[in-house]
Parts: C-alpha cells; sequence; structure tokens
DNA sequence: CGGGACTTTGAAACCCTTCAATGCCAGTGG
DNA sequence: CCACTGGCATTGAAGGGTTTCAAAGTCCCG
C-alpha cells in the first residue's frame, strides 16, 4: 500500500480502511476468477507459461520448488490458505508449483482478466502491489532463515514462522501440512537434521508433539530464545 | 510486463517495442528523481521508513542487509548499476540499504511523485511491477544459491550469477565491488571458506585472479560444471 | 495383512567453522 | 620519508555440526 496508495491512505493506522480494502479486492477479483480444486502432488503451475496467472490457495497447501542439477528440491515458497501466488515472479528457472495436500483448493484469475480489471481501478493495482511485496517478505524471511548458521535455529524460527500464518495461528493445535522433508527441503538441510531438531525442541519441552505433524508451543518465548 | 501487459505484448518477441518501453519508463520516472551521491557505508534507506521511496542505482554498489540476533549480517540483496530498490519490499524486519562504494550514484523517486506518474500512465503501472518482479527473481536466485549442498558450489553460482549482470558482463576483466566479507554474507558461509573457495576455482584454472577483487573466467562451462 | 511413504535414531565420514597467524595495501601522522 | 595502523585477504590446524548411510519403527490405505 505503501508505494503506491492513495495520499489518504499514508496517515497509517487506518486499518479498519485497509481491511476493508482488502475485502473489496478480494471480492472484486474472485469476481474474474475459476475455482479449481487438486489431488496431492498434481502441478498448478510452472516456469514455462509465457502467460502465467495469479492465483490465490483457499484451502490445502502448495509448494513451488526448483530441482537442483544434482537432483535436490529446493522448495523455494510454501503457500498457505489465503496466499497469493503464480504471478510472473522468477522467471525461466525451471520451477513447479504443485499441491501439497488432497482436494488443495485455489483461485484462478486469468492474466487477461486481471489486467482489465487493474485498468480500471487504481486500488486494484495497489492490491496487486501488496500481493507481490508479500512475496518479496516470504522470500527474504527464507534467506533469513536459511542463512541462520545453525540448524537448531532454522527448524526454530521455521516453526515460529510457519504458527505465525493467518490459517495456523488460529488453531489451538498446529496442523503441518508438510512432511519433514518438505521442511528440509525449504530449509536446505537434510531430513534427519530437521528430524533430530523437533526431537531436541520436544526434549527441550519448547514444543510439544502429538503426532509427526501437530504441535503447539506451549512457551512462546522459550522458542524465540532457540533462535539466539 | 506479462502479468498486467496490454493485449498486443503478449505476441512475444517483440523485444525491440519491449526495450523501448523500459527506456521510456526510464525516462519517465527520472523525471521526478532526485540525484545523489553517497559515501562509502552511507545509509540510503532502511525498513523504518513508514513510506519508502523508490530508488535506482547509477554507479557503484550498495547492499541491502540484516543483523541476525547473534550478531551476524545477512545480506539479503546485492544492487548493482541499473537495479531498482528500496519500495515497501519486506517490511518490519530491520533491514539497512547502504552504499558498498564511495561515490555510489542513485536516484530517489518520492512515494507521492511515483503514485501520481502510476496514475497517470498505465504503461508505468507494468514498468513498476517488472521492477519488483525483478527483484523476486534475485531473491529467488539468493535462495537457489544458499540453498546449494557445498560452499564451493554456492561461491561457483554467485560468480556466474555476478558476471552475468549487464553492468559487468560487457567488461572483459570483472570488478567485484564486495569483499570476501559482504560474500560471505550474502552466501551465509565464513569469509575463511569464501577465500579458500575463490583460491580453488583459481587453482582449477576456472577463473584467473587478477587481484583480490578483479577476475576473468577463460572458461565459463568449466564455472557452471563446478556447480554441478 | 502387506506395501509404501514417512519418521526416527545411531554411527561414521566429511565439510565448514572457529581460532590463530601472516601478508598485503592504503591512508595517516610523526 | 617511513613507521604505524586498520581493513582486507590468505592459509593452517583443530573442533564441531551436518550429511550420509543404515536400519528400524509407525501409520495409512489398498
Amino acid at each position: 500500500m505503501q508505494g503506491l496508495s492513495q495520499a489518504p491512505a499514508y496517515h497509517p493506522p487506518l486499518y479498519n480502511r485497509s481491511e476493508n480494502r482488502r475485502q473489496d479486492f478480494i471480492k472484486a477479483i474472485d469476481a474474474i476468477g475459476n475455482h479449481k480444486r487438486c489431488k496431492r502432488r498434481q502441478e498448478i503451475c510452472n516456469g514455462e507459461d509465457t502467460l502465467p496467472s495469479w492465483y490465490r490457495l483457499l484451502s490445502g497447501a502448495a509448494r513451488r520448488f526448483t530441482i537442483h542439477s544434482d537432483g535436490r528440491r529446493q522448495i523455494t515458497g510454501l503457500i498457505l490458505p489465503g496466499d497469493f501466488f503464480g504471478f510472473p515472479n522468477g522467471q525461466d528457472r525451471g520451477w513447479i508449483i504443485e499441491a501439497i495436500c488432497d482436494g488443495t483448493a485455489i483461485v484462478e484469475y486469468p492474466p487477461n482478466r486481471v489486467e482489465a480489471l487493474a485498468a480500471s481501478d487504481m486500488e486494484i493495482v495497489h492490491e496487486l502491489f501488496q500481493v507481490v511485496f508479500q512475496t518479496i517478505s516470504h522470500l527474504e524471511e527464507q534467506v533469513l532463515t536459511i542463512g541462520r548458521a545453525k540448524a537448531a535455529e532454522k527448524v526454530a524460527l521455521f516453526v515460529l514462522h510457519i504458527s505465525e500464518h493467518p490459517s495456523l495461528s488460529s488453531a489451538p493445535v498446529m496442523t503441518l501440512p508438510l512432511s519433514r522433508y518438505d521442511i528440509a527441503d525449504y530449509l536446505a538441510i537434510s531430513p534427519e537434521t530437521v528430524c533430530r531438531c523437533f526431537t531436541d525442541l520436544r526434549n527441550q519441552g519448547v514444543i510439544r508433539l502429538l503426532g509427526p505433524r501437530q504441535f503447539t508451543i506451549p512457551d512462546r518465548e522459550s522458542l524465540e530464545d532457540c533462535v539466539q
């Protein structure tokens, strides 16, 4: 909003107004979208598309990844309910976005319709920029996470960040849509190390594991301390 | 351009037209910009700004970084001549952008003027999106580089990427504006390791070092082979 | 019940970090 | 002019953390 918003919006704490605008935006753009459901591992889009659509994920989860030349998979984005994705970011790198869960629901916004909508209303343009800035935030967060010195810090940061996502933070028990392998490929460490870090966090009492994919955070501060 | 461009632009290989539009865009936006010169280590902008400007770097170099809680510095972006930066990407993370070289020249585009310009011409909006997508590309490239398994691969990829930058690729001898420490903080490895990797690349004949900051790439393919 | 994907744990090998010391160069002040 | 300082670059050696390889356990689903 900041980079391109109207002057009145610059007096910041008008959160309601900002929130309303977001709602209006969602309503407007959903009017031009096509709903889809995807199966586990189903490809949603990839970097080959000459004319990429915009998408929003409604339920389930998706991952954006690239295969390194040595065969390893690098996940460069986790997509959770409410997140936009797919617009022409990072061209020519051979990335793929695919659903992680069965029944993952998405909305696809065809580019020519997004174009027309944006041309008709500057407010839409502002919100589209917000969407893209959000992606930049996520990527920077990932760089800062991967950049940590030790694997334990990376995993702790990952747990902190994912637990703050709007789609998870409300529930009392967090449910990871990701396997240990996915987390490993996101953090650029081995799945065994991820596993060991989770075990350590559990033994330290920083998280409680109800199952491999379900956990609670009894004391958020002690988790933050793990990141030093 | 793809995500928001006019229908005619979708027939891709109109590179000249695209290039011309870029030129027009630069001309238009430079008309609202303020030129500045910065000394080494001088701060250009930071994440505290409630209303961030857009910037473009003309000469010299800059780095975007965040200080980890353990005191280490993580560089999350290298800014070279021609690059845009500074718009509201990655809020609330306490980042700083500062000049690396003495005499670094930049143009600052005040946000309200960018706003007005965008509102007046949809073509400007398209180009601004291109600017932001470019930043996403760079960040993703960094994730893929940091995500490599071995330090030698990270350094080789770094050398490959920076040598492809428009502002460097034309010269016969590449001149790094960065110290080994900067490269280390960009790749999230220790400066000693960076140094050893450069030495190894030199001993393998993959690069020729004329000085710590100057090198040539006798055989690009063998450098690409270092990345596996 | 069996298969397959995922999770967990252990042990050894390897790579990177850390600590330390040296060298180099430019800028500064005596 | 020259010692001196600080920042950067380089190299070595030891220590530690992660990866790799291996094996066993769990759970879901056909």
